[in-house]
DNA sequence: TTGAATTAAGGTTAAATAAGGTTAATGAAT
DNA sequence: ATTCATTAACCTTATTTAACCTTAATTCAA
């Protein structure tokens, strides 16, 4: 489904154009030039995230920003503005902005913002893969869920602890390449220090064996320097 | 605890004003001039965001991102730099890059963006789903409505009592997210002394059992750290 | 330059600890 | 009286610690 932005913007050229171009590339878009119009809007179309141009004849940018975000507390909201004045960048955030982009603006920067925005939002930043819906990863034959830390194979499902869950995940982050171990160690005990590294080991050994079923996928050891999850096709 | 800030720039002068604002604003902040020195500054500190100058001697900004987010995908990075180009900025977002101020930049906006940044990193509720209105959550296929404490699937209501109700709404305000067990003892008991702690179990196996209709919702324990929410669509 | 000896790194297992789960009884409030 | 909240006792399990074993890397002697 294409992501639906809202966009209020008074001056029209530049609305169509912007509207256009956003449309190119695969949002679909809502265009109001009035300020009054932009929450009926908003309840009506109900966009993944808003652009909001913030000089606007009868009600401005950040007073349509505040009242939605009233409505939806993590909406992203670009402010959009010919203002240069820092100050107006600091009220853009208070009034609960993710970004403000100075007009004159290029629109692929534009396009860049809003697509890291939606992607902050969503919470998610690795590449999905093939397979695996949003909060899965696919290793091998599994199918690893990482809101409910169950590893899939087939029918059958393994319910992973926490620790289990967050190294097997750091892992499957990084396919076929080596992952230091003093960098695991890090991520989930905090420190690297030598009662944790044993502790590594053991978690290590617990998770070889959930994943025994499938040879293509292997936890190789790199003696003195981490570990290599093998991922072969 | 003070959010750390890791920041690579090789101008010493501006290193240090910066540096010094972000100290005197709660920021703890390690400086690094040499790109080199990066990454092991990075494993060492452990920073909640980097702030990274892209021009630099040896090894550029976009390159110093792209390792940092191969070690945590979920680290907020922002890259500063007197590039004015949109090509620059784009590859910055490309890099991994969370936003992207140009040089010169008011203190006053990095120091926004920054607290922008780290909001958004720090928890992304999950979208609000349709079917519930407000004073009413969604949790799966039930409906928990917060001002009459009952939670509702398909005709069948269960009236929760009022510490059942708090502890729901709070796991239910952070869908697919921590919540940690001195966080919740503190809303709740507004202390973590041990009784209470041993409360807290009991009101949780409460709430497994009114939850237990839908098998996609799911309070999974994190030993000593807390809850996950966990809602699967 | 081999190749045994040495050493460090990690594997394996099991025990200990701490954290939480479960259930039931007690106490407080309406 | 009845409901809800707290306390308590006992049970289960994740995590840590520890001990001992295996294997890879390094060293140094022949």
């Amino acid at each position: 489904m294409k992501p639906k932005i809202l966009y209020i913007e008074d001056e029209p050229y530049l609305g169509k154009i912007v509207k256009e171009s956003l449309e190119s590339r695969g949002f679909e878009v809502r265009m109001e030039t009035d300020g009054l119009a932009a929450l009926p809007a908003y309840r009506e179309f109900r966009p993944q995230l808003c652009l909001l141009d913030v000089m606007l004849p009868k009600k401005d940018g950040f007073a349509i920003g505040q009242d939605i975000r009233a409505l939806e507390p993590n909406i992203p909201i670009i402010y959009l503005t010919a203002k240069s004045q820092t100050e107006d960048v600091l009220k853009g955030f208070r009034s609960g902005g993710n970004d403000y982009i100075r007009k004159p603006f290029s629109l692929e920067e534009l396009i860049a913002r809003i697509h890291n925005l939606l992607q902050l939002a969503q919470g998610q930043p690795g590449p999905p893969r093939a397979g695996a819906s949003a909060g899965e990863i696919a290793i091998g034959r599994y199918t690893f869920n990482l809101i409910r830390y169950e590893l899939r194979l087939d029918g059958n499902v393994q319910k992973l602890s926490h620790r289990e869950a967050e190294l097997l995940r750091i892992l499957a982050e990084h396919p076929n390449q080596t992952v230091q171990r003093r960098d695991i160690l890090q991520r989930i005990w905090g420190d690297d220090s030598f009662f944790n590294s044993r502790n590594l080991d053991v978690y290590i050994k617990k998770l070889r064996g959930y994943l025994r079923e499938d040879h293509t996928v292997e936890i190789i050891t790199l003696k003195g320097v981490g570990y290599h999850f093998s991922v072969c096709p």
